[in-house]
DNA sequence: TCTATATAGATGCATTTGCATCGATCGTCA
DNA sequence: TGACGATCGATGCAAATGCATCTATATAGA
């Protein structure tokens, strides 16, 4: 019986989709400017800095970030390529491998953020007042994760 | 001044992003499982349906779908090339065109928008009441095409 | 133990995107 | 009128994404 959307549910989807990509593009190209990698780069260095030195195993990234398995898989080849990562063997399973950030790998996601935070702030921080944003937050977080269509 | 981001508004912009590409990939699979074609032909066909006979110049596309010219102009030939679009020359500007949809392409609009608009009803309209849906279009509204960075 | 099934991760191939640039026409200004 | 910069749209090439499938290991069940 939800076959039809509402105007609001249809205005709130647009509205959703419409600034999300604005935004988002504005934060791609300011990383650009600044010479630095694409914010895919940022979710997987920052998932590993807070995961600590045990790492991560592709698998739990693919989850966390939502990117696809075979987009985590080509990531990490290209950041482990690069440095930003190493991928160790994992002792009790043959089949996988821990990643862990290095170094280098944080010391670039320090500079993303540099540029990142503050395209966040003037995106979104200058607009609203923290209370809106809290608000923005807990509307945002009813629609979050949705049971998956069977 | 606006260097760093209060909490409140990385929490928000996290939300925001995380919930968009969830949702949107949701909508993207019912479209696919349904054997219809990705949601970029929506967004066109409805802004050409939208136009009516005059149809619309592929600038005037790129300016309402945020899609980057190359893109339109390559989504453009797909649609062309499928028979969904029809493309005219214009009197007045011998470098330019203009896009009409055709009644294949209408009926194309026509039966995405029954899984579409279902996907919208799902997502978001079940979750929210009308009134909380105003509420979130009226918070990314303040969002919306911020003044480009100079 | 042996077999069947599930899971982790990689990869070949086609499609799409991004970037830079191009050819063509338009508008402006001398 | 002629020259010049701006705008419209297309395109060659490289990189990224999507899809299907593959190999290898792990787990469950007879």
């Amino acid at each position: 019986m939800t076959g039809i959307p509402s105007p609001p549910a249809i205005k709130a989807w647009a509205r959703l989709m419409r600034v999300s990509r604005q935004l988002l593009e504005r934060a791609e190209d300011a990383l650009k400017d600044s010479g630095l990698p694409p914010l895919a780069w940022y979710d997987v260095l920052h998932e590993l800095a807070e995961a600590g030195e045990g790492g991560l195993r592709p698998f739990q990234l693919t989850e966390r970030t939502l990117f696809a398995q075979y987009n985590i898989s080509r990531l990490l080849a290209r950041l482990e390529a690069d440095g930003q990562v190493e991928k160790l063997p994992v002792a009790d399973d043959g089949r996988g491998q821990t990643v862990r950030v290095t170094d280098k790998g944080r010391e670039t996601r320090r500079r993303m953020w540099t540029v990142y935070g503050r395209s966040i702030a003037e995106l979104v921080g200058s607009w609203l007042s923290n209370d809106e944003l809290d608000a923005l937050s807990a509307l945002l977080g009813r629609l979050r994760d949705p049971p998956a269509p069977e």
